[in-house]
DNA sequence: TCTTGAACCTCTACCCGCTGTAGGTCCTAT
DNA sequence: ATAGGACCTACAGCGGGTAGAGGTTCAAGA
């Protein structure tokens, strides 16, 4: 049995974020002991420990509710969880494309504003006029 | 004079949102009309074309607030300005490089599961364990 | 056995950057 | 005069947590 203190040294999560993923319904309500502290099993660690590592991977809570849900009953896990996982794979991809356009801008105008020009700064004219940019970055970076 | 949606329909920003940075601050309190409601100068509609071009360059509402009113005083605004933007350029690069290692773990997680084993899942073994990860992804995604 | 003090508890509010809804008012074209 | 779109305020909620107040429990040392 393991207190909340050491799933999260263990895991690296902070101890309110094991309490909120139980709020939310990630975690299981663990037992308690006598005093109303939370005691966890092994089982507990491991899940958390899966929790953490999608978060690391970016996946959103949703996906890791389903990939716990299909990792805990594996009649037909793997096509849904491989759909899951190229799902998450695809949206890392566009993240990449969209902030390598945003990259490009960023450099092309702090590049231009590198002389000494005090009068005029290049950086504040381009955000001031969109017209200026080669591409057109619609949707918000990130 | 225009309308709030006017400058909504032009900037491409939402009638809330334009109020939401009014109310932080980051706009101007227009003047309204004799039954309230806001009517705004052609200044106004430059103003939010910069915060939401930067906005969309990925700059934090912060930033903006910086960026504008370094754009407002000329004295001296170019070298802070650069400063801002490289800062955000930084932050962008530092993104992208995380996005990489995400992406390549994902891919090389999705390629393992490619067979029709059905009982063993590669997805979810590797989110399991993390210790068959490649890179350490210590912070979070994105 | 008692005492400390670190670790635990609940509850609430806050972060960013919006978005949506409810319930009401204004403005303008017909 | 009226219809109905655009506007108003105020508040709640999203994701994914984080911070703090104020109180209790647990375990190790004296």
């Amino acid at each position: 049995m393991h207190t909340i203190g050491t799933l999260s040294k263990r895991t690296g999560t902070k101890v309110q974020t094991i309490r909120y993923y139980e709020q939310i319904g990630l975690m299981r309500e663990p037992v308690r002991s006598s005093g109303g502290q939370r005691r966890y099993h092994d089982a507990d660690l491991d899940r958390l420990a899966f929790i953490r590592h999608s978060r690391q991977l970016g996946f959103p809570l949703d996906a890791i509710r389903e990939l716990l849900d299909l990792s805990d009953a594996p009649s037909r896990p793997c096509a849904d969880a491989d759909a899951i996982a190229r799902r998450q794979l695809r949206q890392v991809e566009l993240r990449i494309e969209r902030l390598r356009a945003l990259r490009k801008e960023l450099k092309r105008m702090v590049d231009d504003c590198d002389g000494d020009s005090v009068a005029e700064c290049r950086v504040l004219e381009v955000l001031r006029d969109h017209s200026e940019c080669l591409t057109q970055h619609e949707e918000i970076g990130a």
